[in-house]
DNA sequence: GGATAACATGAGACAAACGAATGTTTTTCA
DNA sequence: TGAAAAACATTCGTTTGTCTCATGTTATCC
C-alpha cells in the first residue's frame, strides 16, 4: 500500500468542548471530573485522547494549578462561543415540544439563599419570559409540604429525605465557615474542633436548632450546647461576630466579600470542613417539564459561574 | 424508588449537527450517507436516536424529498451557526501545530475544473493568507509526474493509478452529459447509447483520445470511431453543438447555465449516466500538512455547496 | 523528605454506533 | 391502476469507543 487512507479527519465533539471549560472552570481534572460527574480516569483518558488527536497538548501538565496551552486556550474560545448557541438551541426545541409558558412559585428555606437566587432568576427571566415567577416569603416549617398542597412549585432545601411525588435534584455542595472577631486567639488556628465552640455565643438565624447543620452535625453530638443569640440579616450577624459578641457560622460564599474587607476573619470547622447540600425539590409530575428542568439547570450553571468554594453536589444515594 | 434519577440531560453533539446538515444539504438520507460515508441505515439510526432524545421530530418522513419540520430547521440554524465556528477553530489549532504558512503550485488536469477551481482558491486564500498559490498552465501528458519532479505540489486529476510516494485524495463524483443541438431527433430520447454518436462529429478539447471517457469507456469498447473536431473553449465547444456541428460531452456542471437557457440539449450516457471522478494528486509527505489537507477540504466543500449535480466519491479500491 | 493530593496508565466491563440483510413505504412509469 | 424502483425503517450481530477500577507516577505541602 502506497499511501495512508487519511480520511479520519478527526472529529471534535461537543463533548469534548465540555470537558475544556470544565477543566478550564474548575481548576483540575480531579474536580472537572465531579463537576461532569465522571470519574479522574474519564476525565484524564478523554482529554488525551483528545490531545493526541489534535497532535497538541492543551494543559501544561507539568505545573499545578493547571495551565492551559495556547492550543488549549483557543479550543475554549470556541467552547465559549459554541456551548451557549447550542443551550439556546436546545431550549428552543424544549419551547416547540413543551410550549413556552409555566408558573414557578418559588419557596426558599434558607436564609442566605437569596443571594445567589436573585440574580439567577433575573437570568432565567431573560431566556423564559413567558414564565411567572414568584417567590414565597415567610419561614416555613415544611417547606417541601407546600408542594404537595400545590402552594408552590419548587423548594430550595437543604434536605433531601425522600418523599412519594417528590424529586430532589441536587444543586451544589457548599462549605459553612465559622466566624470569628479579626484579632480573635482561635483566629491562630487551621480549623476549629467542636470544643473551641464552647464558652461562645453562637449568633444564628431564629430558626430551630435543628435547622442549623453547626448545632445538629458538629456541636450536638459532641455534646456542647452554647447559648444562642439570634439575629434576622446576615449583615446583622456579621455585625455582632465582629463586634466580638459571639461566633457563627455561614455559608463560604455569603461572608467571601467580608472576608476580603477583614470585616471578620473565617475559619474550616473540623479538618475537611463543614459541608452542606443544597436540592430543588419538585413534584415528580414537573421534574421533566423544560421550564422547571431548565431553571434548576440554570440555578447550578450560574451558582457554578458566581459563587466561590461551592462543589458538585453528591448525588444522592 | 420514588423518584426518577434524570441526571441525563441528552447530550446533543457536533456529529448530530453534520448530520442534519448533510440531511438537509443532499435532501434524504441515502444522499446525506453517501456525504457522510457512512450507510443508510447508520444515518436512519442516528437520526431517530436523535429525534427520540429531543422527543421531537426532526424531518417529515411522509413526503419525498425530505422536507424538515419546525424543530429540524432550528436545530439546521444551530449547525450553520456552529459548524463554521468549529472549522476556524480547528484551522487555527493546525496553523499552531505546523505553522500557517506554505507553498502550493496547482496542475490542472481538466480544462473545465478552472469553472470551480477559482473560487474554491479565493476562499482558500481568506483563511490562508500565508500560503502562496499558484496555478501552472499549459498542458502535461503526465501531470502527476510534476509532482515526483517538484515542479508541482498538488494536481486536479481524474486518474487514481496508485503510484509509489503520491497520495490520491478524491475529490468528488460528476457526470458527463451528452450534448446536443435543443431540436435534434436524438432529444426526444431519455438517454443515449454509444450507438446514437455513429455518424455524428464528436467536438472535444484538443487532448489525447485515452484522456476522454466518452471515448475511452463507452464508444471505443462499442468499437465507434466517430470523427472528432477540436475546441479549446468551453463556449466554443457549445457553440459548435448549437450551430449543429456535432455532439459533445461535457461536466454537467459545466454545461447547467447553458442548458437552462435552452442554448443547447443534455442527455444521458447510458442508463445510470457516465460518471468521472476527480482527485486531488499530492505527495504523500505532504498530504499531513495542514495547508494541504484543508486545500483538498476547501474544495470538496465548496464544490458540493456550488456544483449541481456531483456526488461524493467512491472511495479507491 | 515523607505524606498527601492530583494526574497517568492498563485491563476489563459495558454501551453506543455501525453495517448487512431484509422489510416497508413512497414514487415513478407504463 | 399496478408493477418496478427508489428510499427509508428495522432487526440482529459485530465492532468500536467510553467508562470504571485498580494501581502506578508525579507534583506539592509541611
Amino acid at each position: 500500500m502506497f499511501f495512508i487512507v487519511f480520511m479520519n479527519k478527526y472529529h471534535i465533539e461537543l463533548r469534548h468542548l465540555r470537558l475544556l471549560q470544565a477543566v478550564a472552570e474548575a481548576g483540575g481534572l480531579t474536580a472537572a471530573a465531579e463537576r461532569l460527574y465522571l470519574t479522574q480516569s474519564a476525565v484524564s483518558h478523554q482529554l488525551k485522547a483528545l490531545e493526541d488527536a489534535l497532535g497538541l497538548p492543551l494543559v501544561e501538565r507539568a505545573m499545578r494549578p493547571l495551565q492551559l496551552t495556547a492550543a488549549g486556550r483557543r479550543l475554549l474560545a470556541l467552547a465559549h462561543a459554541v456551548l451557549p448557541q447550542t443551550d439556546a438551541a436546545l431550549r428552543d426545541l424544549a419551547k416547540l415540544k413543551d410550549g413556552d409558558a409555566g408558573e414557578l412559585r418559588i419557596a426558599v428555606e434558607c436564609h442566605t439563599c437569596y443571594d445567589w437566587l436573585m440574580p439567577a432568576m433575573d437570568r432565567y427571566r431573560d431566556v423564559w419570559p413567558g414564565v411567572e415567577l414568584d417567590l414565597l416569603g415567610g419561614f416555613q416549617a415544611d417547606p417541601v409540604g407546600l408542594l404537595l398542597d400545590g402552594r408552590a412549585d419548587l423548594v430550595i432545601t437543604s434536605e433531601a429525605t425522600p418523599r412519594p411525588g417528590i424529586f430532589h435534584a441536587p444543586l451544589f455542595g457548599f462549605e459553612m465557615l465559622a466566624l470569628l472577631p479579626p484579632a480573635h486567639p482561635l483566629a491562630t488556628r487551621k480549623w476549629l474542633l467542636p470544643g473551641d465552640f464552647a464558652g461562645h455565643t453562637l449568633i444564628t438565624y431564629p430558626v430551630p436548632e435543628d435547622r442549623l447543620d453547626l448545632i445538629r452535625r458538629v456541636l450536638a453530638p459532641a455534646g456542647i450546647k452554647p447559648p444562642r443569640r439570634e439575629a434576622q440579616l446576615t449583615v446583622a450577624i456579621l455585625q455582632l461576630v465582629a463586634s466580638r459578641r459571639g461566633l457563627a457560622a455561614l455559608p463560604a460564599w455569603a461572608v467571601a466579600p467580608y472576608l476580603e474587607r477583614g470585616y471578620v476573619a473565617a475559619r474550616r470547622i473540623g479538618k475537611h470542613g463543614l459541608w452542606a447540600e443544597l436540592y430543588a425539590a419538585v413534584r415528580a409530575a414537573d421534574a421533566a417539564r423544560a421550564y422547571v428542568a431548565d431553571f434548576i439547570e440554570t440555578v447550578k450553571h450560574d451558582s457554578f459561574a458566581r459563587l466561590p468554594g461551592i462543589r458538585p453536589a453528591i448525588i444522592a444515594p
